[in-house]
DNA sequence: TTAAGTATGCTTTTT
DNA sequence: GCATACTTAA
């Protein structure tokens, strides 16, 4: 019996309408996620509904598991037949599956824009395009558009006007398309359209999944594209039984093709449509909720709401204006310190901001009062470069024919493979229709190569044999700790005292740590033991959102497009400033300035106790200070919806991160470590030398620490006490 | 062929 | 002000 008691009646409605299109439209922090999740567990226990049948998709990974645990813990359900996932996980998944209808091979490599940026100027080069002229990031918008519409590269003039421009673009894009398939890889825009494209010409196919997802949800309608539209319309519209969640006040990601038309047009996509609005709130007191409102109206396409509250409040959020950006970070990390003197979490503080940029001054003042915080999202995890070689090293054991990768390692670390040997390789190769990698195995038998080089890639091949052999029994961890041996990837940063070195061996042991996890959880799910493969298409699809660590308690600091669907307690929205936002790029048009409102509502509607609002006078970009008016959205608020305070605040500058580093190098000679010394470290604390292998900076120390945890950690990173 | 030194260009937002 | 891309010297 699944407990409805704790919904209210519309929440109910949600959960119990189960057959025929349901449209909700549910308001930041109405609960739409508990709905979900308890339409799913009502789907299963009352309907009977094999989770086999059942198909929830939703925005983030990290959403994912949670309603995976929900699902688990609350309901006993068991999940492992039943599909959540985002729409890339999903697509991946079912392009795998399929691969026998398609024309790539399912051990496919997932380009990321690390990977497709290196693939446009090779293609740039070879077609002799002046990037200067067609600049790569907007070229690369075009072709993601097109594919996110459905648009392949022989459809293109159909949908876009011919002229000089276009013509350029059409030729990259086919010849990136062409690139992508010889390598055997796929971009994130091609999952969801290889995907569309296989339900739409295949009928059978489109008849399996429709037959198989007999019940659909979508979480974050507001934020799907066209591509995503047509995969769920092609197997939804015979049943109906589909079930989207959304808020049209929280559309951010127009920019990256998503369409709001689709939750505005569902009724008319669909038969007999039941809507369902969720207006009440439970996450935020009524003085939060009234200046989101006061903000949210002056937007007009949507659909007209109002979020309610039971929560009152006595205290009005909150607007600090500061001189400067360093006061302003000083003014954060100080109301932040006082939050956690009256014993509030950390975990329950973030700072929301516009652009990534915007981090680096608050992480110095976070430093220099020594409080923990962490940065969520930035560069993703996956795509640092130390973690981008070895992922290389494992996609050319599953994929030969991808070249990006190869590439990458061919001469990393250094083994005297130079540009002139990889040329006459390259060219080899074009000469005989080989892959890139294929050249490499056929160059020993021909005379282009001088014997030293032949020798350092006959060793480099056979290396690479004897992993793809030990790749079919060795588990994952196991492989990649190989691979890193081999390749003495350690040691290269050991040697070193440059702080970024020093992070990149915590990544690397990072890496190692997700690695494990990863394999953990794939084998209690499945039973199985992950393949390579598996292991490789689920990593190209984490974001950095997915490697937060919850046990450590720390400050949160992210855009405000990663805080969607989240909450904390105690929200600071800062940057405040026309040109921040709204950004200055989406200062032009109405459209764009509307994303910006809605972008700056998603960030209001975080909080759950406390919302704070900054803005500075000046700010230092580049090199050069700018005056930025108050951002045009603070204009409009009603002043009487928040407390208005200039402050001033006088900031140390001595301190700075570089100079300040956690990690003091110690010279080599005042280095040596016994059994039963005492060391400290910078994350762990106090410990006690168990065991020493190896000699100062590069010793391994195998560390009691006082907190209980056993470790191994190199010289390099203690102090001796 | 590689390491170190110098110039440039970049900042929205991300699955 | 940083990271990358190109240039130069060894």
């Amino acid at each position: 019996m699944i407990d409805l008691s704790k919904l209210n009646s519309e929440q109910k409605k949600v959960v119990t309408s189960t057959e025929g299109p349901v449209l909700v439209l549910a308001g930041a922090g109405s609960g739409k996620t508990r709905s979900v999740i308890y339409r799913t567990a009502y789907l299963i226990h009352e309907k009977n509904v094999s989770p086999w049948n059942i198909l929830v998709v939703t925005f983030t990974n990290k959403a994912a598991r949670e309603l995976r645990d929900r699902l688990e813990n609350t309901f006993n359900i068991s999940t492992h037949s039943l599909w959540i996932g985002t729409f890339h996980s999903v697509c991946t998944r079912i392009l795998r599956y399929e691969q026998e209808h398609l024309h790539f091979d399912s051990n496919f490599s997932i380009y990321d824009e690390v990977d497709q940026k290196s693939v446009f100027k090779k293609i740039y080069k070879k077609l002799q395009i002046d990037p200067d002229k067609f600049p790569i990031g907007r070229v690369r918008n075009i072709i993601s558009r097109q594919k996110n519409n459905l648009i392949l590269p022989e459809l293109f003039f159909k949908y876009n006007e011919r002229n000089y421009y276009s013509e350029i673009v059409a030729e990259i894009y086919s010849t990136y398309q062409k690139f992508l398939l010889d390598n055997n890889a796929l971009d994130f825009d091609d999952l969801l359209m290889y995907t569309a494209i296989l339900f739409y010409d295949n009928q059978k196919i489109r008849k399996k999944y429709e037959e198989k997802f007999k019940y659909i949800m979508i979480d974050e309608y507001q934020d799907t594209n066209y591509a995503q539209f047509k995969i769920i319309n092609l197997i939804a519209q015979n049943h109906q039984n589909l079930c989207v969640v959304g808020d049209d006040d929280q559309a951010i990601y127009s920019w990256r093709g998503a369409n709001i038309r689709n939750i505005l047009n569902f009724e008319k996509d669909y038969k007999n449509v039941l809507t369902i609005k969720l207006e009440l709130n439970y996450r935020s007191p009524e003085s939060i909720l009234k200046l989101a409102n006061d903000l949210i109206k002056h937007n007009d396409e949507r659909h007209p709401k109002e979020l309610r509250t039971k929560i009152i409040s006595k205290e009005k959020p909150e607007l600090a204006i500061l001189e400067n950006e360093n006061g302003e970070a000083e003014f954060v990390v100080d109301e932040i310190s006082r939050l956690r003197s009256k014993n509030e979490n950390l975990n329950e503080c973030v700072i929301l901001y516009r652009t990534n940029a915007q981090s680096r001054v608050f992480e110095k003042s976070f430093f220099h009062r020594k409080i923990k915080y962490q940065i969520v999202g930035g560069i993703n995890f996956y795509q640092r470069k130390e973690i981008k070689d070895i992922i290389a090293y494992l996609r050319i054991l599953v994929n030969p024919a991808d070249s990006e990768s190869l590439l990458r390692i061919i001469n990393f670390p250094v083994r005297g493979i130079g540009k002139k040997t990889i040329e006459k390789i390259v060219d080899f190769g074009l000469n005989n229709k080989y892959s890139f990698f294929e050249s490499l195995q056929n160059s020993g038998k021909n005379n282009f190569l001088n014997l030293s080089s032949k020798r350092k890639i006959s060793d480099f091949l056979s290396k690479i044999n004897e992993w793809r052999e030990k790749s079919e029994s060795l588990p994952i961890t196991d492989l990649i700790k190989m691979i890193i041996d081999d390749i003495h990837l350690m040691k290269i940063h050991d040697f070193s005292d440059d702080p970024k070195d020093i992070s990149r061996v915590e990544n690397i042991r990072e890496f190692i740590a997700a690695a494990t996890e990863f394999s953990d959880n794939f084998s209690a799910e499945t039973g199985n033991e992950p393949l390579l493969t598996d292991y490789l298409q689920n990593i190209s699809l984490q974001t950095d959102l997915d490697h937060v660590d919850e046990n450590e308690e720390s400050v949160k600091l992210m855009t405000m497009h990663n805080a969607k669907g989240l909450e904390f307690d105690h929200v600071f929205i800062v940057g405040l400033e026309d040109g921040l936002l709204p950004h200055s790029r989406s200062i032009e048009n109405e459209k764009d300035l509307q994303e910006e409102r809605r972008l700056f509502y998603v960030a209001v509607t975080r909080a759950k106790k406390t919302l704070i609002l900054s803005y500075t006078r000046s700010r230092r970009t580049f090199d050069k200070i700018d005056y930025p008016l108050p951002s045009r959205f603070i204009a409009e608020l009603d002043e009487n919806l928040y407390l208005k305070k200039e402050l001033h605040i006088e900031i140390d500058f001595k301190f700075n991160i570089r100079t300040e580093s956690p990690i003091k190098p110690v010279l080599e000679s005042q280095k040596y470590y016994k059994v039963g010394q005492k060391i400290a470290h910078q994350k762990f604390g106090k410990g006690v030398i168990l065991n020493v292998d190896g000699r100062g900076n590069d010793a391994k120390l195998t560390i009691s620490f006082a907190n209980g945890q056993l470790k191994k950690i190199m010289g390099s990173y203690v102090k001796v006490l």
